[in-house]
DNA sequence: TCTGGGGTCCTAGGACCC
DNA sequence: TCTGGGGTCCTAGGACCC
């Protein structure tokens, strides 16, 4: 049997860990650049905002209702998130973490005998040691499991078992076939049209039909619902295969050396990312774009590719100016950039090129690690390139005035408590 | 005025090869 | 009028996820 726990309107309970007065009412998260609603608190659904809306669209209600609001604080997120990570695994050797707020387990090797009652402990005990409440969902698949953790969701218990029901045949004929993970808008449009509206119609379609019109990927979704296991488990995840930085600036830029800045920047952290994964990347491609809610929107993207694969930051930075130089025009005003590093290998892959200056490269290896330990140590960045511009110059960086203090991850963002 | 960010996988179609 | 067949590799774009 598969599990899947899922926590609660992750971000905003986050929020509430540090804030219990916020508790049965409304909270909200922003997305970078506060610009839309990415998490909200039961009582925050329950006023009709919804998921993705930008908030100058909820503003009015927010401030009638008194709705908490918060810039997203990734810092907070991804440790809350490791830390109840920590206590599942506790619980469960086999776990497979899936997002920042859901984990698969595989239950079989537990040998329980009342798999609810398993799922309540484990849900008491993230709430009472973290601090966040979650759902469980338990079926003999993936897909099950995510649907008996939307049913988790609405049980005031927070708990529900598909495999343990009389007929789950009924209970899929109760979840819209556009609610099954893996079936999106536009595949549910396709089934719809001939008549597959529930996950039960999914469950007895035609094999043929269903790999003609919706590919293997379909398919394995039509079989996770009859009950065979088509998606794999991961415990460790494999390194990215890509990695991506990219904004929403914080205001317009036509000037090409203030958006040099900002591409320098982003492709600096980008390079953090790959490093921190001990990866190199053989292709740097660069976007800009200007607002895609205006018309004649301009989108440009340039690939440069590396002589060797490389990782350090004066390389992956010099790579996205070359991009940034061949898709810039003039005049235009950019609202977006990212760069973005593919063709990635891991660094014990690595062929040295035939005129690669070993002993050069290795300097920058141990120049890059320690420039990586000294801000990570710092937990903000210490030292970078000067290509990415100083922060008091970058008025480019998104805005996030909302954001709560990082309680769990900056010594100086504790609150302090008078005894 | 203000509209997120970071991923994965699959398919179709073109280029190229013998 | 009739214009091979089968394979690989690469890329762009679509669809989906949280």
């Amino acid at each position: 049997m598969i599990a899947l726990v899922d926590c609660d309107s992750f971000y905003a309970s986050c929020e509430r860990i540090f804030r219990p007065d916020l508790k049965d009412k409304p909270v909200i998260v922003l997305s970078n650049n506060d610009g839309c609603v990415i998490a909200r608190s039961r009582e925050a659904k329950a006023l009709g905002i919804s998921m993705g809306v930008p908030y100058f669209k909820v503003r009015e209600v927010v401030t009638k209702n008194n709705v908490a609001v918060f810039s997203s604080n990734y810092a907070l997120y991804q440790d809350i998130s490791s830390r109840a990570l920590e206590t599942i695994r506790n619980f469960c050797p086999e776990v497979e973490p899936y997002s920042i707020d859901e984990s698969f387990l595989i239950l079989d090797s537990l040998r329980l005998r009342d798999e609810a009652a398993f799922a309540k402990r484990l849900r008491q005990f993230i709430k009472r040691s973290v601090g966040i409440p979650v759902s469980v969902g338990i079926g003999q698949t993936k897909t099950l499991a995510k649907i008996a953790t939307k049913i988790a969701k609405q049980a005031d218990e927070g708990i529900y078992n598909i495999a343990a029901q009389e007929d789950p045949d009924c209970i899929l004929a109760s979840m819209a076939v556009e609610d099954i993970w893996g079936i999106g808008q536009h595949q549910s449009k396709k089934l719809r049209a001939v008549r597959i509206r529930t996950a039960r119609d999914l469950k007895y379609a035609e094999d043929g039909w269903i790999k003609k019109h919706l590919s293997v990927v379909g398919l394995r979704t039509v079989y996770e619902l009859r009950g065979f296991r088509c998606f794999g488990f991961k415990e460790i995840p494999d390194n990215r295969k890509s990695i991506c930085v990219s904004r929403s600036l914080g205001t317009y830029l036509t000037n090409y050396n203030e958006l040099s800045q900002a591409v320098a920047f982003y492709a600096s952290l980008a390079s953090e990312k790959l490093r921190a994964q001990r990866s190199l990347a053989n292709v740097v491609t660069t976007y800009i774009s200007t607002s895609f809610h205006v018309p004649d929107c301009y989108w440009g993207s340039k690939r440069v590719c590396l002589a060797t694969p490389k990782n350090d930051s004066p390389s992956i930075v010099r790579a996205a100016l070359e991009g940034l130089r061949l898709a810039y025009i003039e005049g235009k005003k950019y609202k977006r950039v990212g760069v973005l590093l593919s063709e990635i290998s891991s660094c014990k892959e690595l062929q040295k090129g035939l005129f690669c200056d070993i002993k050069q490269s290795k300097k920058l290896d141990i120049l890059m690690r320690e420039i990586d330990k000294i801000n990570l140590e710092a937990n903000k960045p210490l030292v970078w390139l000067a290509a990415g511009g100083k922060p008091e110059s970058q008025k480019w960086v998104t805005s996030a005035s909302m954001r709560s203090p990082r309680y769990t991850s900056y010594w100086d963002e504790l609150p302090t408590i008078k005894v």
